[in-house]
RNA sequence: GGAGAGAUGUCCGAGUGGUUUAUGGAGCUGGUCUUGAAAACCAGUGACACCGCAAGGUGCCGGGGGUUCGAAUCCCUCUCUCUCCGCCA
């Protein structure tokens, strides 16, 4: 693979990108990248006159023996000549490896409209939906509610796997089953989104392709004797399926919506969230994702956003939406929203859905473009991806948000005929 | 898991060591014809990446390595696809 990243770009705008940078708070070695850059070119030069060289004499060779004249001398020479290209192949071979390595830590620049900040205390409010309800009563956290209600149970998983699983019973199970069916059919039927099913684990180049690796290997799991990791996001196949691809432009744009489980170490999180559905090893997932033409992404982020939160308008379940900071961008983004659903146990929203715009980050990882037009050069695309939304997340918001005094939970409307008209979940 | 066959540019497909600087189609662009379009015909174009201000140069025939003065072509290795056998939800 050795897709050499845009290191034109970083070359002739340094401070720009330094500047870019900084805005995340992130260390990032430039000027070795530059030096080494400088050398990459001067060696590159060197040998690629060397190797004019040989193609010219090659075909004089030939030549000279179809004559049936003597080329010893021009062989001899060749050889000499065919070793020193071997020696600073290796050498540039080297020199790239190291670039590679380099730009391959570098995060996505922030767009123009990312505020700065130092956290995500400096997120910044773009809207609320609901008005969080007026309990008569103490609300209760989730975990609570659904092991009383014999929905949810954390100690049984915790025997059979460990820490942070679940088994879903009952109606329980049904409610996850449902809301991710209810999810892939709004987005596949009313948003315009085709429908996928990806497979759980993929190979090395395609966690490279979305930006989770090669910096964050220790928060996935990989499947022993293989080369395989689990997914943590649907987004990883998802946006894999047209690496290494030319789109028409007409194919343009493409939207995509799968349900999958997903899978993540949460190296790092020791101590957080340890109770509930809220910071799983396992848990399911609606992803959206888009490619898009360039000169249409924001718009597109601006869309997909809308669709995700749908989600919880139909559910009737309050949230706001937030623009984080540059301090807080993911990795591979240029601009992300979070949604955040009201919580009422925590007394605050919580994190149910990020949806971004990768610009071409992913797709100059993963190698996907398309053509413009006829006979034009073909240029990257802009991935998008969001969750559409969080399940595991989900269920925790519907048992807070509509948990009533007598400890059952009634069911938004929306999800009902999902959920074989069941109205209420009681003991 | 065993045996065999394959992988060539946007797509289809030739090419088994030296004028292949990769045939030929399709496609795309322009034209002729047509009220317009299609079809047909004529001409042009011909992938992608890197270096370079440019002229130009280099690389690339699934990935990696090797042999050779010279490799799409020979050798090794890996991945994937297809066919048959075995196993299996």
């Amino acid at each position: 693979m050795a897709v050499l990243l845009d290191a034109k770009y970083i070359r002739s705008n340094p401070d720009e990108v330094r500047a870019a940078l900084a805005k995340r708070k992130k260390e990032v070695n430039l000027d070795k990248f530059l030096a080494l850059d400088e050398k990459r070119r001067s060696i590159l030069s060197e040998v690629e006159q060397l190797k004019n060289k040989r193609n010219v004499v090659s075909q004089e060779i030939a030549r000279l023996k179809k004559e049936k004249k003597d080329a010893e001398a021009l062989i001899a020479e060749m050889q000499q000549v065919s070793g020193t290209i071997k020696e600073l192949d290796d050498k540039v071979r080297e020199v790239e490896a190291e670039l590679n390595d380099i730009l391959l830590t570098i995060p996505n620049i922030p767009h123009e409209s990312v505020p700065l900040g130092e956290s995500d205390n400096d997120n910044i409010e773009v809207r609320r939906w609901g008005t969080p309800r007026e309990f008569g009563f103490e609300p209760r956290p989730h975990w609570d509610i659904g092991e009383d209600l014999g929905i949810l149970d954390f100690a049984t998983a915790a025997k059979v796997t460990g820490a942070r699983f679940t088994f879903y019973k009952g109606l329980g199970a049904r409610l996850e089953r449902a809301l991710f069916n209810f999810m892939v059919d709004l987005h596949a039927t009313e948003h315009g989104y085709t429908e996928v099913f990806p497979p759980y684990m993929v190979h090395r180049h395609s966690m490279v392709g979305t930006g989770q690796l090669p910096k964050f290997e220790e928060d996935a799991f990989k499947v022993a004797g293989t080369d395989y990791f689990l997914i943590p996001t649907a987004e990883v196949p998802v946006t894999n399926m047209y690496r290494e691809q030319i789109l028409d432009s007409d194919q343009l744009p493409i939207y995509h919506v799968a349900y999958s489980a997903c899978f993540r170490a949460e190296a790092g999180s020791a101590g957080r969230d340890t109770r509930g559905l809220i910071r799983q090893h396992q848990f399911n997932k609606v992803e959206l994702v888009k490619f898009t033409r360039p000169e249409d992404s924001y718009e597109e982020l601006e869309k997909l956003t809308r669709d995700a939160e749908d989600v919880l308008r139909l559910l009737g379940l309050p949230y706001r939406v937030s623009m984080l900071c540059a301090a807080d961008l993911g990795f591979s983004s240029a601009k992300t929203y979070d949604l955040e659903v009201w919580m009422p146990s925590y007394g605050r929203y919580v994190e149910i859905s990020s949806c971004s715009n990768f610009e071409d980050f992913q797709a100059r990882r993963a190698d996907i473009k398309y053509r413009p037009g006829p006979n034009e050069k073909a240029r990257y695309v802009h991935t998008l991806n969001g969750s559409g939304v969080a399940v595991g997340r989900t269920v925790a918001a519907i048992l807070e948000n509509y948990q009533q005094e007598d400890g059952s939970v009634i069911i938004p409307e929306r999800l009902r005929p999902y959920m074989g008209d069941v109205e209420r979940i009681c003991k």
